[in-house]
RNA sequence: GGAGAGGUGGCCGAGUGGUUUAAGGCGCACGCCUGGAACGCGUGUAUACGGGAAACCGUAUCGAGGGUUCGAAUCCCUCUCUCUCCGCCA
């Protein structure tokens, strides 16, 4: 959510970082909606005011005897009343509109954003490890999990319809261990608090993240109007929803494994073979909420993070810093970290963090009380993948393949497997 | 699913129609005190809108909306959220 004062300070920068995010200008209707809501603020209360003031002269009046008087201050606070229920009922619905408008506004990238309207324009940032040599032709996760016998496209959709799946035996073994691995990694290392959030939560959190009222269309709603999660960011950035922090106890940094559940509207026809887009996965999330000050430096830190999940399975990766026009709703900056598919021949996204900074925060009222005292202050937020744990199953089934279909187990996984080293020989 | 109790400032908590410009306490900030600290003392401590160069000042806000009243934190209605007990259940 913009904050409607900077909007109306900054209307150029404003509507420069909505150009930017391929967007018409803004700023000058939002200005004037919000300049007729604050006239009816204004004369609403000149009106309480009035009647306040009247109110104790009728007192004064009673007390004095004045009878007369009295009844002609109460005519007058009768005609007032009607004027201020008026001007309280535009207030609100002016008030709302304002609300209205801008929670529908994205995020304004950052200046060093790089500029663009799509994926095209990305830029990269670094790269890590080497597409390993095949002296075979290196398939497909879904060819090589379907020829163990270990990924069920066909039942899953008996059971669920399209862009489920079924893992089975070691496989799911593995998906579980990935899980894990991850999020002890996170934990252990680099000091974040592992949380089990809820899965389905309320309208006003879906709010908070910025999933409402946007985008209800990717989102899966339950018969008593839950919401299941897109992904575990809105339950881990809204534990600090409607409270107050003190400076000292950030930044807080969380962690979650949770399954994700997202409707894919839009997705119709991409990725519609294997397990690259599903409705259903699970996903290691990392969230940070700092000062402002340290949020950019955080992106950092967090992006370092998961990376060190794909150092750690030696997956070749590389570090995409995303244009203005392909970021995400909230974001103002995001890196994308995509992993080499050699069965795809394509680097494909695998992590994705994000820097919100008080955006998420004004939607959801999470300030903080500064050292030293002095006014609150917003948080800032960040989010990102520590990893999508089917992704990263794709990314190892891929790159660790051998001429005979059988999969060998990364290293780091084996504690998790029960030291097994290779999925598909023994089944 | 049934029954009941509640929602007041960062927190606790008083407050059942006008003197509440929301008591009191805690926490926090600043100052005094101290060799330094604790204790103690003093001052301050939210949001929105407006005015002001600033200090600061004015108005509104006691879960939300509606009603009663000259006047509502306080009375009535609806909604929402929380808690407790019973039932059911992993």
């Amino acid at each position: 959510m913009h904050d409607i004062r900077w909007i109306r300070e900054h209307p150029e920068a404003f509507d420069r970082g909505l150009a930017r995010r391929g967007l018409p200008a803004q700023a000058a209707a939002l200005i004037s909606l919000d300049e007729r809501r604050r006239q009816l603020v204004q004369s609403m209360q000149e009106a309480q005011a009035r009647r306040n003031a009247a109110s104790k002269e009728i007192a004064a009046a009673m007390g004095a005897g004045d009878r007369a008087l009295a009844d002609t201050l109460k005519a007058e606070v009768a005609e007032l009343k009607n004027r201020i229920q008026s001007h309280e009922e535009e207030e609100r619905s002016a008030t709302i509109a304002v609300v209205q408008a801008l929670s529908v506004i994205p995020n304004l990238p950052l200046d060093e954003v790089p500029d663009g309207p799509d994926a095209d324009h990305n830029r990269e940032v670094r790269r890590h490890g080497e597409p390993r040599a095949f002296d075979f032709a290196p398939k497909q996760h879904f060819e090589l999990g379907e020829a163990l016998g270990l990924m069920d496209f066909a039942t899953a959709v008996k059971l669920s319809g399209a862009r489920f799946v079924i893992l089975k035996g070691k496989l799911a073994r593995l998906e579980r261990a990935l899980g894990q691995f991850m999020l002890d990694l996170q934990t252990g290392e680099h000091g974040y608090v592992e949380v089990n959030p809820p899965y389905l939560v309320r309208d006003e959190t879906m709010y908070g993240t910025g999933q409402l009222p946007k985008f209800s269309d990717d989102l899966f709603q339950t018969t008593d109007r839950r919401w299941l999660i897109p992904t575990a960011e809105v339950s881990l950035t809204n534990l600090v929803r409607e409270s107050i922090l003190d400076e000292g106890s950030l930044p807080i940094r969380v962690t979650a494994l949770t399954p994700c559940f997202r409707a894919e509207a839009g997705a119709a026809g991409k990725d519609t073979r294997g397990m690259i887009r599903m409705h259903q996965f699970n996903k290691v999330e990392l969230v940070s909420i700092t000062t402002p000050e340290a949020s950019r430096d955080e992106l950092e830190g967090m992006t370092l993070a998961a990376e060190e999940v794909l150092k750690r399975l030696d997956l070749p990766y590389r570090v995409m810093q995303l244009c203005a026009g392909d970021m995400g709703f909230g974001a103002r900056m995001t890196y994308d970290l995509e992993v080499w598919l050699p069965g795809q021949n394509a680097y494909r996204e695998i992590s994705s963090c994000s820097v919100c900074g008080d955006f998420q925060a004004r939607r959801m009222e999470a300030r903080y009380r500064p050292r030293g005292g002095g006014a609150l202050r917003y948080v800032h937020t960040l989010n990102g993948s520590g990893l999508a744990v089917g992704r990263a199953l794709i990314a190892v089934l891929e790159n660790y393949q051998q001429a005979d279909g059988t999969i060998v187990i990364p290293e780091v996984l084996r504690p998790y497997m029960n030291g097994s080293e290779i999925i598909g020989a023994d089944g």
